[in-house]
DNA sequence: GTCTATACCACGATAGAC
DNA sequence: GTCTATCGTGGTATAGAC
């Protein structure tokens, strides 16, 4: 029997694959129609306006990230939850030719409402507050480089990770997104 | 007397502009022609594709950035001249609403011509380059963290820059590139 | 070099039948 | 819930007069 998925569930994962390729303003309800195989307007009548069919993938992409995040195994050390990490951020690339979705529409937020960009917001501090305990647990182990304190340096692995998939898509290598890693990691 | 700007400069000026805030798919001829006060006709005339503006346009902002590169005393120590680059960085801010050219770009690459894609190529190494004499000079000065090899350094420093920038916007505060440079150096 | 006029297509969105 | 049909708008681009 073929695993079953709802019409509004394959437009919110091709909607939030699409984004992640082109961004905001490169994807239209036609894309979805001829990949979901319905017309633009049943597509209108689970999200009505474009607005909020972003909305709904900022919410999903952002749960399953956070949801990965949360299933890391609390009792490694600090340089092994970073490479978690770092295959987590990888993993978003696909092929080769996506980046995060968040960092996505950061670049689009001028374009966007404030419920997408408080979503959005909320989803940079939930990375970077894991971030910033790793790191604090990093900084006593002897395990990572943590220059400042933690939640500050945080904010910059954040930053780090972001513009590094951006690099590795630019580039079409994933070294990039490994670089950063290493640039965080002490070797004793 | 008026300080006159040709037509043509006028028209490049904007689309970086309108670029740095909304993205390739976020400005149109239309937009040109109300601001510089010609027809979107003639703005054919000066570009006859819309990819030939964005070629050109990302050509004159690296021209630019990179002669404000070029600009800062070699005399400096590393960490000083980080703060310059920082402030280069942060005045592409603008209004707080702008980000890099060429870090919107590469959000947008997916949709862009190879020509522009290697022009925003060039303009990262070029950065990455800079970056990387400069942390160079600062691990023998002792001026500046150095986890590693610099040109390896310098790809994860000028990617937590562009996504710093990122970030400065979406949480409307400069604080945030600001704490790039704190994270790098080092306070003995 | 700038204009008017226009072609042509893509877009988001809605009304209403089924 | 999905469709057909359509509306209005905005997009890039071109032809041709001035």
């Amino acid at each position: 029997m073929e695993p079953t998925t709802t019409v509004r569930d394959q437009i919110l994962d091709h909607a939030i694959t699409l984004m992640m390729l082109r961004g905001y303003n490169g994807f239209s309800y036609r894309d979805l129609s001829g990949l979901v195989g319905v017309k633009t307007s049943s597509i209108h009548y689970y999200f009505p306006s474009k607005d909020d069919l972003v909305l709904e993938a900022v919410n999903q992409y952002s749960s399953g990230i956070l949801a990965a995040l949360g299933s890391i195994d609390a009792s490694l050390r600090a340089d092994q939850k970073l490479s978690k990490y770092t295959k987590l951020f990888g993993r978003t690339l696909g092929e080769g030719d996506q980046i995060c979705l968040c960092g996505m529409l950061a670049a689009d937020i001028e374009a966007l409402p404030d419920n997408v960009r408080a979503a959005v917001q909320a989803f940079f501090k939930a990375n970077e507050s894991w971030l910033a305990k790793m790191l604090a647990q990093g900084a006593k182990e002897g395990t990572l480089n943590v220059n400042g304190k933690p939640e500050h340096v945080a904010r910059t692995l954040y930053a780090a990770y972001q513009g590094s998939v951006l690099a590795s898509r630019l580039f079409r290598t994933k070294a990039r997104l490994e670089e950063v890693e290493t640039s965080w990691k002490l070797s004793k």
